[in-house]
DNA sequence: TTTAAATCGGACATTCTTATCCAATTTAAA
DNA sequence: TTTAAATTGGATAAGAATGTCCGATTTAAA
């Protein structure tokens, strides 16, 4: 129900949450991702023109997050690829229905409300660091990168 | 993020569902639901081989529900022309999880699970009787056909 | 028996999604 | 200054979703 690219975009920015302090390149992000390098970064161009992340061009660029972590929720990257969309006025467009809905669309956009709130309501923060310690964490290794310094 | 053809086989659904005691071929079903007919009849034979609609051919033929209304649920519909896809192991495919799900994951399939909560608990019978007045149906007509007896 | 109304199935066309590749550009480091 | 690592944008291609068309078949009614 949700797109390959949706699930593509929110592995990366969760790959780039957990190595919040790094510039990654695509092809890093995509090794840990397991996602076609050629089109993460077709994903990751339409996040950074979304403002979810920054691009650095150039020796030692790469992409980060352009927030804290706390500050996107699953629904901003959602949102930022495919939209969710809600259904506002009935798809038949019959004139009867003003702006109300029929009991079809009004179950379908109750869904689609209920799946917005889930995902407005969960950071990649609180993906990163998770409550339940039964269940781990992707183990998106995001290797340090070799500073030249070390 | 439902498909066309899901919101087409429920449009067609609910008109079946109104017009419980008849037949009503494809050309009356798709001008009442506002779909493209030729498509429809596709749509209509997925339904059938999925068992929730039976067809008729020929003169007088159609289609017509397979159970009573109250027998069928939107996720019967949704599931039987695009199946709401559970996550049940890690797309990742990481050795280090077993069948258990990254934090990501778990949040995205228990949208998925509420999605599927919500259309598996409301029937046909539901949506053509809407408990709330205030919102109409859609109006589909469902025009009483000429028995050639009036 | 003939005719017309219907579904059925296959072939085809179009558009969107997913995916790849490459030349151009930028930029830090050697 | 040169080099190599990196993004950028464009062109392109394969596949799936959506949509159309038509001949074959079925069937009730005239």
């Amino acid at each position: 129900m949700l797109s390959q690219t949706v699930e593509y975009a929110l592995r990366a920015m969760v790959y780039l949450a957990s190595a919040e302090e790094e510039v990654c390149p695509v092809d890093e992000v995509a090794e840990g991702t397991k996602v076609p390098p050629s089109y993460l970064s077709k994903v990751l161009q339409n996040l950074n023109r979304a403002g979810l992340v920054q691009s650095k061009r150039g020796l030692q660029g790469g992409y980060h997050l352009s927030k804290d972590p706390t500050e996107t929720t699953i629904l901003d990257v959602v949102n930022a690829v495919e939209p969710i969309e809600r259904i506002h006025t009935c798809p038949l467009e019959l004139k009867s229905h003003g702006t109300n809905l029929c009991p079809l669309h009004r179950r379908l956009d109750s869904a689609m409300a209920e799946v917005e709130r889930a995902f407005g309501t969960t950071t990649l923060q609180e993906l990163i660091t998770d409550p339940s310690p039964s269940v781990p964490l992707c183990d998106f290794p995001c290797p340090k990168r070799s500073t030249g310094a070390e």
